[in-house]
DNA sequence: GCTGCATATGCAACGATTGGCATAAAGCGG
DNA sequence: CCGCTTTATGCCAATCGTTGCATATGCAGC
């Protein structure tokens, strides 16, 4: 119910083929909703059956066809109805939050070495959208209207990351204690089912 | 391929039934991984036939019987094992920057009211946290390891909502000065295509 | 007494997503 | 000139996830 609707902004830009769609899911949409290139292909046919875009083949000597499309009156309508639709709340899959679960249960160290390269990826990210942000959106009040919705997205970008640094430091350190002083005895206290959330 | 895990994960604490499960992932690690009910039924028949859980019927008086499912031996070494195992980077979607991307073709007011409405919830969630952090993790140093393992959960609940609150503050000035004072005119510059992430 | 909520489990249909594979040609590096 | 990567599109199978529905009972409130 939204790998079309990411489509549709995505063609908001300009008319382009499945392939240019998929490779701008890897820079810019994509950060916030990620699809394969199957998908998208998969995607596009339906959207196109249903109306709400228009493919055009352009033949081209020498390399295989390409399948150009663009937005619809009834692909724009569909996608002003969507805007103005209330949003879910994001969905959540943190596999490593789980895994800290089994704590206790399972060898710290492995847990260790995955937060630590879950650490150097959130760096990594941050130094990219930081060095972005500098190069492309120097003062957000500048900015006209669409550079506006990008510039916070990238803004998220970089507040996320930063929090999620901020927890991997408070990580290691949680489960990094656990490693080498402590006996590590006597789990199963009298605690009936500590909540966490929601 | 990680609904199971998480399973696996909750049965570590004690045998459940399909119901306690579906109701423990609404407070603790649904947090990080969601569930309905009939996702967690359908998964359990299918853990249950792969040997990874035993399910004990129990039968009671006007009462629907229930199904006690534990972990089994192959069980608990799958969970080792998936553990040990290095962890995907969470998967995002997040509906409403992709609602953002189309700012510029549309109204304003409409993901004014959507960036409020986001921030209400982060509030509120924030709080619940905040109030759960204080009621059972007073102090993280002394905690037991599976103690540990939620704390860092609840704490990286706290981190993101705040971080997502200080965002939404942002959004809301940077879409609202849209809203009354500006021509909103020309908005097709010259850009290729200012890049965002990844 | 009726309504709604909580307990307790499940099926069926559909839609979303992933992974493997296939085709086809151009350009690049060694 | 051989193999690798990039451009460009697509099928198929399997799994994962969502929505709607069904069943059965007990308890609380109106």
């Amino acid at each position: 119910m939204a790998l079309s609707h990411a489509i549709l902004v995505s063609l908001l830009d300009r008319p382009q083929t499945g392939y240019e769609l998929a490779k701008r899911f890897e820079r810019t949409v994509g950060f916030f909703w990620k699809a394969s290139h199957q998908q998208i292909y998969q995607q596009l046919h339906k959207m196109a059956a249903q109306g709400l875009i228009d493919g055009e083949t352009v033949a081209q000597a020498e390399r295989p066809n390409r399948i150009v499309y663009a937005l619809t009156a009834d692909g724009q309508q569909a996608l002003q109805e969507w805007v103005a639709t209330p949003t879910a709340p994001p969905s959540v899959k943190e596999e490593l939050l789980v895994k800290l679960f089994a704590l206790g249960e399972a060898a710290p160290e492995t847990l260790l070495r995955q937060i630590a390269a879950r650490q150097g990826l959130h760096r990594e990210r941050l130094a990219e959208y930081q060095a972005l942000r500098e190069q492309h959106y120097p003062q957000p009040s500048g900015l006209k209207p669409r550079q506006r919705g990008r510039y916070l997205g990238l803004r998220l970008g970089i507040l996320l990351e930063q929090a999620s640094l901020a927890w991997c430091a408070e990580a290691l350190e949680l489960v990094g204690a656990l490693d080498e002083p402590a006996p590590r005895a006597n789990e199963n206290a009298s605690d009936g089912d500590p909540p966490l959330a929601r």
